[in-house]
Parts: C-alpha cells; structure tokens; sequence
DNA sequence: TGTATTTATTGAACTTGTTCAATCTTTTTG
DNA sequence: CAAAAAGATTGAACAAGTTCAATAAATACA
C-alpha cells in the first residue's frame, strides 16, 4: 500500500531504509469517494497527502462564486493547502476528489517530528517544494504572457492523460477562462480556425 | 556588510554562530548599478543572491516583446531564477536592478556545499522556498480571481513603500496589464468611479 | 542647465473574453 | 432503465482590457 510513496521518496533522496520506514509509518492511509471533500474553505489545512490513486482538484472560490482551479493531484502527487498548512491559518482553498481515490496522510505534529528526527526528510520537502515552486512559477509566466487559446494548446498537449479524466468545466477553470469561451476555443481549433 | 543576511537567518532558524558564519562566508558581495542586469534569458543561472540594498525587478519577456515581472526584490529578499539554477537549464528570466545595489551571492557549488555539510541551512531553504511558494500561490489565485482594479488597489496597499520606488509601467507589468489600461484604472480611482 | 529620453495621460477603435439564455448530449443515480 | 443532473455547444449582447497615436510631464544625463 506504501510502495508508492517508497519508490517516490527514494527518486528524490538518498535515504536509509529504516528512516525512510519510520517516516512512512507516520502516514495513514484514506480514502476518498469521488465528490467528497479532504479540505473546506475556512478549515484549517492539519495534513499534506500523498495521492496513491485516483484525482484531486484544488480550488478556490471567489466572491461572485467563480471555481479557480490552482493545480490538480493524480497518483505520485502531494496535496496540501501550504499557506493554511504551515501558518495554521484557515484555509481559502478547497480539496475535492473528482474520482474514487485513495491518499496516505501526514499530520503536522508528525512532520515536525520528521523534520527533527530525520534529517534526509527536510531535504525531501526542501526538494518538493522547489519543484512545485518551479512549476507554479512557470504557470504564472504563462498566465502573463500568453492567450487563452495557447494556454488550453499547451494544456493538452503538457498533460494527454489528465485531460482525458477531466470535463471541459474542469480545465476551463484551471485556465482561467470560462467553459463557454474553452467551447469556442475548441471549435476554432477543430474547425482550423 | 553581512549584518542583514545574519539577521535574516536567524530569524527563520535556530542555529550555531559558528555554523551561520561558515554559511554567511560563503556569499561574495557586489554592487550592481541600476539598469545592470545580474542575469539576463539565455543565461543559466549561476547564483542565488541576498539583496542589502536597492531594488530589483525578475522579469520575462514573452514572443510579443511583452515584459511581464514575476517579482520585485528589495531588501532582505532572496533572487535567482529557480528554475534554471535548480535544474541547469536557460533562464527564461532577467534580472535587472532599478536603482543602484547591493547583493551578497552565492554559487551553486557553495549552496550544495552548505547543504551537505550545515544542517539548518537544508532547514532554512525548505523554509524560505515554502515563503515564496505561499506568496506566488497567493498571487496565483488573486490574478485568477480578482479584477485589474482589485489588483491594483491591493498592490498599493501591500506595498506602499514599494509602490514609491516603481513607476506606473513596472506596477503594470506587474498586475498582467498595459500601462495605459492602469493610468485609466489610477483615473477612476481619483474621480471616484 | 538644457536637451534627450522615459514616463504618464487620454481618446478612439479594436480584440479578447464574459454573461445570459436556449438547446442538446452525456453521465449519474435511484 | 428512466429521470434527473451535469456537461457541452452556440449565438447575441456586453464588459474588460489592448493597441495605436498624440500630447504633456517628469527624469536623466551630457
């Protein structure tokens, strides 16, 4: 059941086998029917969760009740609210899963313990947490510099297999755009221009 | 010379003098005029810097000549383009000082250095880059979800210090929008709608 | 200090993307 | 399997933001 997270440890950093044990031991494991929540807006984000299978979405909503979709979580990824997670403030965001799914979830009292007893372990999360850093700040470059129609290009042509397990709804609001316009976009594209 | 960066460690982790000294001595100050550039696309980047004085701008330049700033840097901010110092590959980013500055920089070889051998620096990392990650999602979600002219309000009200120190095109290229477009915004504002 | 350069403002025409409403298709669930 | 719910498409009217061009104001620097 904790192979997954084995292997994904071990492809970040070197690490004993018996600390790498004592640190997944910390993680219980979950899971979640699809359209069920793991996080509100206004609850305080008290795990990080490593998905084992299925699909997340992480969003947020804005005043006039538009869904923003910040990133989304398949097998091998982390999901956590990082803000509500580390300042212990309430969280913005919501976690939902879009099929029948299946997390191993730390609690915060358990990452500290790991960060204080087992050293490779902050090096895993200082390595995570660049790469999802790189990651968003390459979003965020697109999100400036380019059009809808590019982005929704590059979308499906960056992630093949996860757009084949979301809707249209879903990816419009990860692009920033509505579902209508992502419609339009798609015909211009089908029918070349 | 090293006062700020001392202080600036210290204050995100518990850690031996001697250990902090050893890390802090590893940084090699330089003065950066304005309108120089620390790192330009193309390049890969080479350093991670620790700004002492002045005021710089991170910024991408998209096919349409288009300049987009990712963020800005004063004092007591770390610099670098992530991406490219982490993963070795061509920076898509320039660096540029708007006013005459001050950076302590640090190589590549001296950061993995201070990684192996003085623990709290892992620690202090993990922590810096989970800040900047919190930050960048923050801003992620507000550029989704909020109206140019919510942006702007909340720009000058997040940093109204910094707001002194820009002008009204580096403010624009900031919030995703042409510098006409915000002094039409900065109209409203005074008129009162 | 004066000239050149950069920055800011404004208006008009335009493009990109939104909103609303109607219709159709697909998926979910009792 | 049937009914209900959710998702997808389309068009028309609209709003947000861009582009271009002209002019004025502020700043840099020889």
């Amino acid at each position: 059941m904790k192979e997954l997270l084995h292997q994904h440890i071990s492809n970040h950093v070197t690490i004993p086998e018996k600390e790498r044990d004592r640190f997944c031991n910390l993680f219980k494991h979950q899971l979640v029917k699809r359209k069920r929540f793991l996080l509100q807006a206004g609850e305080t984000c008290k795990f990080e969760g490593f998905v084992i299978k299925g699909l997340f979405r992480v969003y947020h909503v804005d005043q006039n009740g538009f869904e923003n979709i910040l990133y989304f979580a398949i097998e091998n990824w982390w999901i956590t609210d990082i803000d509500s997670f580390t300042n212990t403030i309430p969280s913005q965001l919501y976690i939902e899963a879009l099929e029948d799914s299946e997390v191993l979830l730390i609690s915060k009292k358990d990452k500290e313990f790991a960060y204080i007893n087992l050293p490779q372990i902050e090096k895993l999360f200082r390595i995570m947490t660049q790469k999802t850093h790189v990651a968003l700040q390459r979003r965020m470059i697109d999100n400036l510099s380019k059009t809808a129609d590019q982005r929704y290009l590059d979308f499906i042509k960056k992630y093949p297999q996860l757009q084949q397990r979301l809707t249209n709804l879903q990816i419009a609001a990860y692009l920033g755009i509505s579902h209508e316009f992502l419609s339009k976009i798609r015909k211009k594209i089908v029918t070349g221009s």
